[in-house]
DNA sequence: ATTTGTTGTTACTATACCAGTAACAGAAAA
DNA sequence: TTTTCTGTTACTGGTATAGTAACAACAAAT
């Protein structure tokens, strides 16, 4: 019942940087394998990472990337901004019944929900850190 | 950034229902007029919220709906709930990489990140009642 | 009884989003 | 200069979902 999936694969990239026991970083091709996809979906991914911090890269021939900071300095909150995940959920956009008050009325009400649940949210991946997911992996 | 309005549209629908001044109940066309989309598209969320218990309804001529109890008792937790709105984010499903630790386990991880974070949205959801999107609609 | 107007449900269509791929310029090491 | 990686753009195909149409079941009104 839910869709947009790139947040799952940042956290599974970054956990597999975070794992990654090459000090030297891993190639997107690496990282493909282990997500099972494309090394084109992993960089487009990757560069998201990158723009927000949160990875640093090389380019040419001896190309690689790795975490700009510790696990424990990332939060789920930081991937999930970066990578621009879907809100709590979604307002629709309608136009406006001039006749009817539900109508012209229910959109401020719904954003006044959605800023109380999206901020919930929120909090909820920020108490979250890169390193607790990488324990979870390795404990398992 | 996100999508499936249906909670929105649902949410509306029940504040019409909430808000209409008629004791004898609406009609899908006429919430549909306020929704600015189709009887048939009202109709089939009603259903939804019907099974879940929290709209009555009347077949034949007369046929309308109403809310089966005060604004006060309905949160939007119910009305999430009732249309099966998606989660707090997806996890991808790809085919596990055997030779990889962190492709074999994230799942796990990502689950129990899920939970918690599914958790603090459903608590804050249910936090807000019916009667309170029907008075910020009012308040306006 | 017959007509009328509604719900409930199914089936269908179209569109928009998104996962996934391909391709290539730019970069840096060998 | 060759190799091999990143970064980015453009493209494709599949799928979920908004939205529509149609119709049986139903109950009130006539």
């Amino acid at each position: 019942m839910a869709n947009n999936i790139q947040f799952s694969i940042a956290v599974h990239i970054l956990a597999g940087l975070a794992c990654g026991c090459d000090k030297e970083g891993l190639t997107s091709a690496k990282l493909a394998m282990s997500v099972n996809t494309s090394p084109s979906f992993v960089r487009r991914t990757l560069s998201k990472l990158s723009k927000a911090g949160l990875v640093e890269t090389a380019t040419g021939k001896a190309g690689a990337c790795w975490l700009a900071k510790d696990a424990k300095g990332i939060s789920l909150l930081d991937i999930y901004h970066a990578v621009d995940a879907p809100k709590a959920f979604a307002i629709h956009s309608y136009a406006e019944q001039k006749a009817c008050t539900v109508s012209c009325h229910i959109k401020v009400a719904l954003e006044n929900a959605l800023a109380k649940t999206q901020k919930a949210l929120e909090v909820s991946l920020a108490e979250i850190s890169l390193a607790q997911i990488v324990s979870d992996v390795k404990k398992k």
